[in-house]
RNA sequence: CCAGUCGGCCGGACGGCUGCUGGCCCCGCCGCCCGCAAGGGUAAAGCUGGGCUGGAGGAAAGUCCGGGCUCCAAGGAAGCACGGUGGCGGCUAACGGCCGCCGGGGGCAACCCCAGGGAAAGUGCCACAGAAAGCAAACCGCUCUCAGCGCGCAAGCGUCGCGAGCAAGGGUGAAAGGGUGCGGUAAGAGCGCACCGCGCGCCUGGCAACAGGCGUGGCAAGGUAAACCCCACCGGGAGCAAGACCAAAUAGGGGUGGCCAGGCAUGAUCGGUUCGCCGCUCGAUGCCAGGUUGGUUUCCUGACCCGCCACCCGGGUUGGUUGCACGAGGCGUUGCGCGAGCGGCGUCCCAGAUGAAUGGCCGUCGCGGAGGCAACUCCAGACAGAACCCGGCUUACAGGCCGACUGGUAAA
């Protein structure tokens, strides 16, 4: 199944919002969908390399590993109806994959369950 | 072999697991058609599974020139302004590109470099130094006449001053008004001569830039045009987020019409006719129906605003399709040309994303460096990512390959 993407900037501003972890390679941030019949949607992911962080190769090489990561790890993982969006690092470009993968796993394991200790927000996406 | 010059090329290879994207195809489901049925057919979009195949660069970069294409503007033009180009000839769709040649400069040479039109059209500028930087001028000087003084028997010599002549030497400068030499002179000076340079004229060669020769002038004409300027040539503007099309839903905009006065029957006119009738138009008679919609204003007719309905038009947003992958195309071969290139023939179809695919991980080998006799071990692997397309330029780049030529050295 090919990885369901966020493409609006809006849809990235409103993932900013929610949890977020940092690991070594890339800063992990997370939402529930809006509508509570989205609840069961396949998880989405969004992508953020920085100029910053070097040219278009170097680039394009980052996103490609952060998402042949995302590709392993989704399934067992992310969860449904959820948004997700990766920040990367420049350690993004040189850390072994393997570990690579271990600081994603990390990190997806710290945003669920860093979620209910933040400051209270509803429990599902409402509209209020 | 060493040193060097020029041109061309490559930019790791193979494999495994697992993905993305374009194209083509197959099986099945759903749909539609045929059929009593079994089954068959079809296929725009979609879903599931599967197969084959294509998928980053020499610079994809900087966005500096030139084109194609699209829209806009306009008179298919010309001019002004502004910008660009600048030896000559050629190539090209075009260029500020390329090729060949000319001129100047550099190198022993191969070869390299040049913004290389005009300074007797005009204007400006030429710092500092220097007497003087454009019109010729004279600081130290050089020469001569005369007068004074000193020395000397005298010829004369020295010195100072006035006047006249000169620009060789010194000095300043990036540059001081042709250079070198000889003659000449009081000293000098193109004043004269020779050679070189320069200007003008003619001749020869060349398409031309230009070169060579002859004659002549007698030096008159400094530099700067990436200073203004003059001359010649070129350029309309904006760009694929150009532009074209489709579909939704919501809110809103514009226009037109309506929110009533007519309808039916009989009759007549004209046209058609399958002679049954049908259609058009007209007024007469009869029958049926009716007096409008919120606000403002007005005595009323009416006017204005708003509302409702129908149709049409245009714009915005979102999504999709197209533009958008057959082209000044690649490869091979051949003819012409010194060459840039041009032509013929054969053959191939070769990325098309859009929060943006072309990947992720691993192994083996090869290349380069270091260590080691070796097996081997450890490092390193550049510059850099298509976005409408093409021709150039410029800039970046680890490492490597090929060819031609030059100067040495050695051997034959």
């Amino acid at each position: 199944m090919p990885l369901e993407t966020l493409k609006k900037r809006a849809e990235f501003l409103r993932v900013r919002g929610g949890a977020r972890w940092s690991s070594p390679s890339a800063t992990l941030e997370t939402r529930m969908r809006q509508h509570p019949d989205q609840a069961l949607a396949v998880p989405r992911f969004g992508f953020t390399v920085t100029k910053k962080l070097g040219g278009a190769v170097d680039r394009n090489r980052i996103r490609r590993r952060l998402k042949a990561a995302v590709m392993e790890l989704a399934a067992e993982h992310a969860r449904l109806g959820h948004d997700y969006v990766l920040i990367a690092k420049p350690l993004a470009l040189s850390r072994p994959y393997d570990e690579l993968k271990k600081d994603l796993e990390v990190a997806f394991h710290r945003v669920h369950h860093a979620r209910p200790a933040k400051r209270p927000r509803p429990p599902t996406g409402t509209t209020r």
